[in-house]
This record gives structure tokens, C-alpha cells and sequence, in this order.
RNA sequence: GGCGAGGUAGCGAAGCGGUCAAACGCAGCAGACUGUAAAUCUGUCGGCCCAGCGCCUUCGAAGGUUCGAAUCCUUCCCUCGCCA
């Protein structure tokens, strides 16, 4: 892949996606001496649960692999101590080793899902900053200051309101520059949330003698929904670990505007390719779907292997094209009747979680949404009992295996 | 500490003595349409069941007035503005 790419091939391929490169120029420059780069990458180390919004860093990461560079996945543990002002002021809890190391190996099970394991050099920040001392650090301190420091708009807006700024705050920036110093990074990513922190490395790498790093930042990705960034707690994201078939469901359930913004960054098709292939849909030469499910193939395969992703695809289209069910792969849910007696199916709906209550059970059914082994329910008051103590009920586009088990 | 405004269902926001389980919007859910979606349209959106137009519990909390209160009175709790 290196060899047959001229520098401005290769300049897309790595800029492709990002949002601030400073600067291009330079990297340019960087990537004409031919020589591999040293690409250093800070991540926290609080227990990760990596979804796509993570991997677009990863991916970016692997694209300076793909090119030969040299990838460094830094651990901040001792920039952990600090804790990174720049998502809001949210205290952690300090980590023990024991969670650090913990931390570090799922990040490792994770993300060499994306990463080349054998290209990338994984280190923790405590083995130089620990080393720093008292002295090094006010040496280190020494070469910023506060005029520099309230150029980051969190520390300004909280320095006009009056509102408290605590003196170590300051010192996280620097201590994650100072990573850069130690490693002679060449080239430093991010999300675009740290664009600050990246530019404090650039600014301060010149009074060591070393040439400043580039810095690059990579956009946050939307969830599912299109309009929020991606993220765990709005529980609109997708999974690193998740299985395919999750996957490829979550992926098809994104709009097709989303898609392209996936496509960009969550695979390693060029700007070009995929501009072209979104001109075909637009334009009726390809259809949507089929784009989204070779999208939602690539994603799967990343992570689970081509054959895998296959298998997701078919089974989405027996399930969603088709309207086949899988029975055997339904949830199940136990559910149990005493004998000779018999159960409203309205509870069995809740006991199964596909109705929050007994009257939101009994709604769904007068709307048409209950089906009984396809077959449509349409008294509210239904009842089930042992004489059928297995079937599939479907409320909407869920649905679940029941079993009936006698009670005494 | 002083003055003012307010606390209504997941959120936002009406209601200000009965017809209020509480308008309306968003989110959610179900149906139609479809490509799985999006958009659109329809319905629904406190709980219980023997499903009636039945019953129970709601409008910051506790008391009170009244045949009847989310709506009036009292006390308390909390939030938000403004002044110190």
C-alpha cells in the first residue's frame, strides 16, 4: 500500500475525515523524508467501553499504520490522576494500579480489533511523568502561561464568570505535551475536543529542541439517531464487542444521509469512492439499501470477519425483507401458569418487557400490534394456558419465545 | 439576609372551584406506507382487572375550607431571577 502512493495520495488518505490539521504543510514535509513517523495517540484510562465513535481515532491510528508509521497508544495513567477538565467537571474517582492495568487490557482486547497489534506500541504515561519529579514538572510548567492557558475556551469561560479553576487544571495540558516531548512525537490525533491540549504539545515541543509535532483531530461521530454524538449513556451507539448480528441491525437502522457520514469515517474508502457511490443513489443507479448493506458489511467484518458479516446479512434479510422469524434465536421468557388456570396474555407481554404495564399491554393489542404465532390477537382480555405452552409472541417488531411452565 | 417568580405526567408547557387522568408540542409506543429506515398519515401515550365507558392512585409536601380542589386558605420543602 505505502510504496504505490504518491505523497499526495498518501496526504488524503491521512487527512481524509479530519477536522483540524495543523499543519498540512508540515506534514507534508514530514512524510517526504520517507522516514516512518512516530504517531502518538493519548487515551484515558478509565474503563473503556469502546463503540464506532471511538474506532474513528482507531481508524485514523491505522491509517498511519497502513502507511508504516509507528503508532504509540499512550495510557494516561498519570495524567488520570488529574483528570481532564475538558469534559465538563465530572470528578473521578482515582483509579488504583489494579484498575489501571485492568483498564489497559480491555482496551487492548478492543482496540486491536481496528489497530495492527503488531504496529502499535502501547505505554503508560507514569513511566516518564512519574520520573518528572517536583522540579521537572515546574520546569515543564515554566514553559507555558496563563495568557496561553485561557486561550482554551473551558478555562476562559470559566475565568470570566468567576468561576473556580483549580491550579492543577493547567497542569493536565502540559502533562499530556509533555508526552509528546518524551516519545518525539511526530504527529499527535485527537478528537476535536482536545484540539487545545494537541496544540499545547506543538507549542512547547520547539523549546526542547524538537521539532513540533502535527496535530490532527478526527471528528465525533453521530449515534444512530443522527443529531447527538455518539455515546453510551444516550444509548445510541453501537458496540465494539456487540455481536454481528446486532451490528448490521444497528447499522441498517441509520438514515441514509447518516450513511455517508459512516461511510467517511468508519471505513477506509476514499473521499472519491464514496462521493461517487452517493452520487449513484442520488442520482438512481445504485439503490440505497444495498449501499447501506455493503456499508454495514464492511463495519461487521471489521470486527467479526467477513464471514460473520455475511451471516448477519442473511439473516437480516430472511428477518426484515423476508418477515422470516428465527425462532430459535428469539429471547426466551419463562413464564409460569398454575395448573388448570390460565394467564392474560396482556402479563405475560409485561412479564416479557414488551409492554411496560398491563394497560399498555392491552393498547397494543387494540392497536393490532400483538401477533401469536402470526397470528394476529385481537381480544384484549386473551388468555393463554398449558394446553399451548410454546409460541412466539411478536408485539410490534419485537418479539420473544414463550414457554409455558406449570405451577404445583 | 431583602424583594420578586415559580414548582403540573419522560421533557417543555396550558389549566386557576365541577364536564381533569388533566389541552398542546416533543420524545416514546402501535398501525399504514416503505428499502430496515427517514419523511408522511392514523391511533395511543398513570395503574388495575371480570375491559365497563368500571375501579384505584396522581398536578412539590402536609393539613384545612367545600357537596366537590391541580385550581381557594395555612404551614413547610425546593428551584429560579433581582438587590445586598
Amino acid at each position: 500500500m505505502t510504496n504505490s502512493m504518491t505523497i499526495d495520495e498518501q496526504l488524503a488518505y491521512l487527512t481524509k475525515g479530519c477536522v483540524d490539521v495543523v499543519r498540512l504543510s508540515e506534514l507534508k514535509t514530514k512524510l517526504e523524508r520517507g522516514a516512518p513517523l512516530v504517531v502518538k495517540v493519548g487515551f484515558d484510562p478509565t474503563a473503556p467501553d469502546l463503540h464506532l465513535g471511538h474506532t474513528v481515532l482507531l481508524r485514523k491510528m491505522k491509517h498511519f499504520q497502513d502507511l508504516g508509521h509507528r503508532v504509540v497508544f499512550v495510557i494516561g495513567d498519570f495524567t488520570g490522576l488529574i483528570g481532564d477538565p475538558t469534559g465538563r467537571s465530572k470528578t473521578r474517582p482515582p483509579l488504583t494500579p489494579d484498575d489501571i492495568a485492568a483498564n489497559a487490557e480491555t482496551y487492548k482486547a478492543q482496540v486491536f480489533k481496528v489497530l495492527d497489534r503488531d504496529k502499535t506500541i502501547v505505554d503508560f504515561n507514569s513511566r516518564w511523568l512519574g520520573a518528572l519529579g517536583a522540579d521537572g514538572m515546574v520546569r515543564l510548567a515554566a514553559r507555558y502561561n496563563v495568557a496561553q492557558m485561557l486561550e482554551r475556551r473551558d478555562f476562559r469561560q470559566r475565568f470570566d464568570a468567576g468561576k473556580p479553576i483549580a491550579v492543577h487544571e493547567f497542569l493536565y495540558p502540559l502533562a499530556q505535551a509533555y508526552d509528546s516531548v518524551f516519545l518525539e512525537a511526530d504527529v499527535e490525533l485527537g478528537g476535536t475536543d482536545q484540539l487545545f491540549n494537541l496544540n499545547v504539545g506543538r507549542d512547547i515541543m520547539p523549546g526542547y529542541g524538537l521539532e513540533a509535532q502535527v496535530v490532527m483531530t478526527t471528528p465525533l461521530l453521530e449515534g444512530l439517531d443522527g443529531v447527538e454524538k455518539m455515546s453510551k449513556s444516550l444509548g445510541n451507539y453501537i458496540g465494539v464487542t456487540e455481536p454481528a448480528g446486532e451490528m448490521f441491525g444497528k447499522v441498517m437502522s441509520i438514515s441514509d444521509e447518516l450513511m455517508w457520514r459512516y461511510y467517511l469515517l468508519l471505513t477506509d474508502e476514499s473521499e472519491a469512492t464514496v462521493d461517487t457511490l452517493r452520487r449513484r443513489v442520488s442520482d438512481g443507479s445504485a439503490h440505497p439499501k444495498a449501499a447501506k448493506q455493503a456499508l454495514a458489511h464492511q463495519i461487521v467484518s471489521d470486527f467479526h470477519g467477513a464471514e460473520l458479516a455475511a451471516e448477519a446479512q442473511a439473516a437480516f434479510e430472511a428477518r426484515f425483507t423476508r418477515g422470516e422469524v428465527d425462532v430459535e434465536s428469539l429471547p426466551r421468557f419463562e413464564v409460569l401458569v398454575p395448573v388448570g388456570e390460565s394467564v392474560a396474555l396482556a402479563r405475560v407481554m409485561v412479564t416479557a418487557g414488551l409492554a411496560s404495564s398491563g394497560t399498555n399491554a392491552a393498547q397494543k393489542i387494540q392497536q393490532g400490534g400483538v401477533k401469536l404465532d402470526q397470528e394476529k390477537v385481537t381480544v384484549v382480555t386473551a388468555r393463554v394456558d398449558l394446553s399451548c405452552p410454546e409460541f412466539v409472541l411478536a408485539v410490534g417488531r419485537r418479539a420473544v419465545r414463550i414457554i409455558l411452565r406449570p405451577l404445583k
